[in-house]
RNA sequence: CGGGGCGUAGCGCAGGCUGGUUAGCGCACCUGCCUUGGGAGCAGGGGGUCGGAGGUUCAAGUCCUCUCGCCCCGACCA
């Protein structure tokens, strides 16, 4: 590790704050800056210090390890990117201002680089020519820069940020299918070394592309994304994604006579329900959307919100927005809040399958102050496209069991993609196959957030005193503390184990400054070191010393020339526990 | 991009409405004494373009205009 594993805090930097910063809203944010590990230098942007640094390369070692035992290869890529590169794949316009482009003395355009598939498949196209020398699996872990729209939680949503990305060349399907396990079963070891509560789940590809795809979620209440998962069949979904069962196949009512009705300056479905006395679920919303296709309109239950990303999968269109309220008005002929499916022409109409075989719901009747009641599927109106455009809610189905789905939080710390050819494709990456044909290489893509990771780790391990580092990730093992340092027994017997454990690898912060003890206890429990050797007046004169582990209350006596075969030991076991 | 809030010492803040000596407090920092098992005590001390620019005024941290930065919420589910 960089400047060695041992080291005496009276020739450390690590300014620890008391208080908590009035910037940082969730816990890894607040114990990050007042354990010393990171400061800001700009909005989403920070400087890591030596503690924090430190954690950092204990992930990226741990990553590094793990890809290389699946034999991906590790190179390094340029952050500044040239424009023609990214406008070969079409997402110089696409990316958005996520994207911070600009030029160089020269007027030339370039971006700092987001991600990396443009340059990486420029790399291979250039040398990979047969199939011969393929599979082959690219990493590095360095500099990502994304002008996200508004960087918080610290590490959690930062504009410049540390990232592994892997990419993946295969001949075929088969061999993209064997990239991809290889690569969700390095990362399900990766988060189990650094001792980390995860679970994988189906994800859509998004603006990546391609079919196939995982998240990594990081189980914690202050995460950003929400995991739909089964408790029976262990299905597990992010809510983009997640499917569900429509176990009601319909109503047996009969079919009554069309009825419109007078809703003066009613818009929303609470105040349309609640004056016509019926359920939400009773009412069909009719969302007016612009695509990159033209106008559709979706139908969904009143108590359902639009998955946009199924939408989007299901018409095929890249660009889905809500249609302003002037192109609403044009279209329904009625002010936002009476748009309904019956008379409604120039627009697709796209249903939830829920909605298949209800009978006598309510609709908009594209008429200011008026909505139809008793209105049926078929007599009154027939969508052109059904399909499953809405989010799941807890208690709906599991698609795979029926048992009632559970939802809970997470943070995304990793995400697997199969991408295929698309890539390849738009930037003619071809090598010959075993006849002698051109083809596009199939491509996978595999990123970790390491910076990210670590604020995940913090956000699920740590108490009201600070930190508790897994000792995988740990900036150090053991933190040897003398309570008084101008006790000569106190200070030599540390300084005697710091030379031991020294010797034997454990990684150590002595603290040797003339601190009150408690000023010691107060910092070690902030930066979360999981070992502790206190060296007091009490316990040295009977000749011992007390180890203590962060997590625990007690501490457990221990002779002073065992002490050191015993923190290696304890080591091993703890390390021992996240091994995979 | 829309809305709200905040920029005063390294950190956390007061002062501002109602302009008026040398701009304060706590923590941190330096020196000394003392203390040494959960962020001690006493004494002394250093540190400020009050985010920046312009304006009003005899006088601006305070009022006005512009600007920069940071934080939070929202970005339209009819």
């Amino acid at each position: 590790m960089g400047g060695g594993g041992f080291m005496r805090l009276t020739r450390y930097y690590m300014p620890t704050l008391r208080e908590k910063p009035a910037e940082a809203e969730i816990i890894s944010h607040q114990l990050m800056l007042r354990a010393g590990m990171i400061r800001k230098l700009a909005s989403g942007i920070y400087s890591f210090l030596p503690l924090g640094y430190r954690v950092v390369r204990k992930v990226e070692e741990i990553v590094r390890q793990e890809m290389d035992a699946k034999g991906a290869l590790e190179v390094f890529l340029p952050v500044v990117q040239p424009a023609e590169l990214w406008r070969e794949t079409g997402r110089w316009d696409r990316f958005g201002k996520e994207l911070l482009r600009f030029k160089d003395r020269g007027e030339r355009e370039f971006c700092l680089g987001p991600t990396h598939e443009e340059v990486v498949t420029d790399l291979v196209r250039n040398e990979l020519r047969s199939y011969r020398q393929l599979p082959v699996n690219l990493y590095q872990i360095h500099i990502k820069f994304r002008d996200e729209i508004r960087p918080r939680f610290g590490l959690m949503r930062a504009r410049e940020f540390i990232m592994k990305d892997a990419y993946s060349f295969d001949a075929d399907e088969e061999g993209l299918n064997k990239s991809y396990e290889d690569m969700y079963d390095a990362y399900s070891r990766i988060f189990h070394r650094c001792g980390l509560k995860f679970t994988a789940v189906e994800a859509d590809t998004g603006a990546i592309g391609g079919d196939v795809s995982h998240e990594f979620m990081v189980w914690a209440d202050t995460g950003e994304d929400v995991i739909v998962g089964c408790p029976q069949c262990g299905y597990a979904a992010n809510l983009e994604k997640a499917e569900f069962r429509v176990t009601e196949v319909g109503d047996h009512e009969k079919e009554k006579p069309l009825e419109k009705v007078h809703t003066p300056n009613m818009k929303t479905v609470e105040e349309v329900t609640g004056f016509l006395g019926v359920l939400p679920s009773r009412l069909v919303k009719t969302l007016l959307y612009h695509t990159d296709k033209g106008f559709v309109a979706l139908l969904i239950p009143g108590d359902r919100e639009v998955n946009e990303t199924k939408v989007a999968r299901l018409l095929g269109v890249e660009s889905l927005e809500l249609a302003s309220f002037a192109d609403v008005e044009e279209i329904t002929g009625a002010p936002v809040g009476f748009a309904g499916p019956i008379g409604l022409e120039g627009v697709e109409l796209v249903a939830d399958r829920l909605l298949e075989g209800m009978k006598n719901v309510v609709v908009g009747a594209n008429e200011e102050d008026y909505h139809y009641m008793n209105a049926n599927w078929g007599r009154d109106f027939l969508p052109h496209l059904v399909g499953d455009i809405v989010k799941a809610l807890p208690q709906d189905p599991c698609p795979r069991c029926g048992v009632p789905l559970e939802f809970s939080r997470g943070i995304e710390v990793g995400h697997i993609f199969k991408l295929g050819t698309k890539y390849s494709e738009a930037m003619e990456a071809y090598f010959l196959d075993a006849r002698g044909r051109e083809r596009p290489f199939v491509m996978g893509c595999y990123g970790i957030g390491v910076t990210r990771t670590a604020a995940a780790a913090i956000e699920q391990h740590h108490d009201d005193d600070g930190i508790i580092w897994p000792i995988s990730i740990a900036p150090y093992e053991c933190y040897l503390l003398p309570t008084n340092t101008t006790r000569q027994d106190i200070k030599e017997a540390s300084e005697k184990v710091y030379q031991g454990l020294m010797e034997k690898g454990v990684e150590i912060l002595l603290d040797d400054r003339e601190e009150r003890a408690g000023v010691k206890f107060k910092d070690a429990d902030l930066i979360g070191v999981p070992i502790r050797v206190t060296f007091g007046e009490r316990s040295i004169k009977k000749g011992v010393c007390e180890l203590k582990l962060r997590w625990e209350k007690g501490s457990m006596e221990v002779p002073l020339d065992r002490v050191v075969e015993e923190v290696v030991a304890l080591k091993e076991t703890l390390l021992g526990e996240v091994r995979p």
